[in-house]
DNA sequence: GCGATCAGGT
DNA sequence: CACACCTGATCGC
């Protein structure tokens, strides 16, 4: 596709449109009430959440895409002027409350932007979207996907959602005499809360905010602001320290639950603190993925189970994004000719076609991916340039400085997510 | 003063 | 190790 027509997830370059996945910060980051750049395209569900997050953005801008059903929007290339036809169909992506993929089909071929997504094995949403793309599809193959790979590495394994809901169930069945109190993002884990809720028969508190949220979602009856109501509580996630926890702890038992894909904690020296059998691995070393001989497995054991991170506080790996294998499974089932990854950050930035390629029909594509061995490494310094050079640019106090070592702090400048988004312009690259 | 951006934290 | 979000410092306007 030619470039300056149709971005997602970014706002910062010129394109004649825009498309948001869903709602969570780190994808709106440039977006703000004074937007006029063009059309904002997203899901139903987006928009009605929308307005409480932008105060004051001309909402004539948004469009509405409803889910499953192709949408012709017709844009001008920038080079010859002709009218260009995209045909735009929005798929839920199961991330987080209106998130969607968006499948983009034209003259120049077929693109899948995925955004943040989670589609479980048997899960009945992933289905109803694998159909949907199939519907638009039409037995044509995908010329390029773009993926979320923020788990794109074996070692991450997690059980699905609903398992690891009945696991939090469990938790606080067991401790009866306890306060409960769960870390949650601005929107995203409804569905845990509305498990507990229904296995517990009980409501939920959260904080007023959030009871907004939820009553646009139209789930507000399971939940409330009064503290007299129930022991369960959903706080944002940045309120559950263990010092939090340890000053309620002199009021009333309580107990915190992190609910993450993250729980990737390094066992204690000596000692496993796990409720279950978990041994939980940082990110293979770059010799190993240089040899492509991914990580020995035999000495991972994914994290299955909650585990303790503190006397009084849970891990659960409760996950929004897919794991490796979900993302595999869903290689294999859109087939598509070239792929990138839309998280491109730090260390464990992993490029998808560096697991994946084979699962590419392209065959060409192949020895491109295997001449470009070093993509994972030249992707890392591209991002570590990148973040140094704007911190040059602005004059800021660069932390290399302050340590004044003389050693580069890289790890800390580099471990952000630092690129979300794309603007559709470069589907023949094959980084 | 205000919003945007960044560092550093959980 | 990283998600999504916080606070606080600093920048330009």
């Amino acid at each position: 596709m030619e470039k300056g027509l149709i971005s997602v997830d970014r706002w910062d370059e010129q394109s004649q449109a825009y498309f948001l996945t869903h709602l969570h910060a780190d994808h709106t980051q440039g977006l703000s009430h004074r937007w006029k750049r063009g059309p904002l395209f997203c899901s139903p569900i987006t928009s009605r959440l929308f307005p409480a997050r932008f105060p004051g953005f001309n909402l004539s801008l948004i469009r509405v895409l409803e889910i499953g059903s192709p949408h012709l929007i017709y844009l001008v290339s920038p080079s010859s002027g002709s009218e260009i036809a995209v045909r735009v169909t929005a798929i839920d992506a199961v991330h987080c409350p209106g998130a969607v993929m968006y499948l983009f089909c034209g003259e120049f071929g077929s693109m899948l932007y995925t955004g943040d997504f989670r589609w479980e094995a048997n899960s009945d949403k992933a289905h109803i979207g694998k159909s949907q793309i199939c519907s638009v599809l039409q037995g044509n193959e995908l010329d390029f996907l773009y993926l979320d790979n923020t788990y794109c590495n074996p070692l991450f394994s997690f059980p699905p959602r609903d398992v690891v809901a009945q696991q939090v169930v469990d938790i606080i069945a067991s401790h009866p005499d306890y306060d409960i109190i769960i870390g949650l993002d601005t929107l995203g884990k409804e569905e845990l809360l509305l498990h507990i809720s229904c296995a517990l028969k009980t409501k939920i508190w959260v904080w007023p905010e959030r009871l907004q949220t939820m009553h646009l979602l139209e789930l507000s009856d399971v939940f409330t602001t009064n503290t007299a109501l129930t022991r369960v509580r959903a706080v944002p996630r940045y309120c559950l320290t263990i010092k939090n926890l340890e000053g309620l702890n002199s009021v009333h038992p309580t107990i915190g639950i992190v609910p993450s894909g993250l729980p990737w904690v390094r066992p204690v020296e000596g000692k496993d603190s796990s409720v279950g059998s978990d041994i939980s691995v940082c990110c293979t070393s770059k010799r190993s993925r240089k040899s492509r001989v991914a990580v020995d497995v035999s000495q991972v054991v994914a994290p299955k189970f909650p585990k303790l991170l503190h006397q009084r506080l849970y891990s659960v790996p409760y996950s929004d994004h897919s794991c490796f294998s979900e993302l595999q499974e869903f290689i294999k089932f859109v087939k598509p000719a070239k792929m990138r990854g839309i998280v491109s950050s730090s260390v464990c930035y992993v490029n998808p076609s560096y697991y994946f390629r084979d699962l590419c029909e392209d065959s060409q594509y192949h020895q491109q991916v295997d001449q470009s061995s070093e993509s994972v490494e030249v992707i890392q310094s591209e991002s570590f340039s990148g973040c140094n050079k704007s911190n040059v640019a602005r004059g800021r106090k660069s932390s290399d400085k302050v340590s004044g070592l003389g050693v580069r702090k890289r790890r800390v400048s580099i471990s952000r997510r630092e690129r979300i988004g794309a603007r559709i312009a470069e589907m023949d690259s094959t980084s």
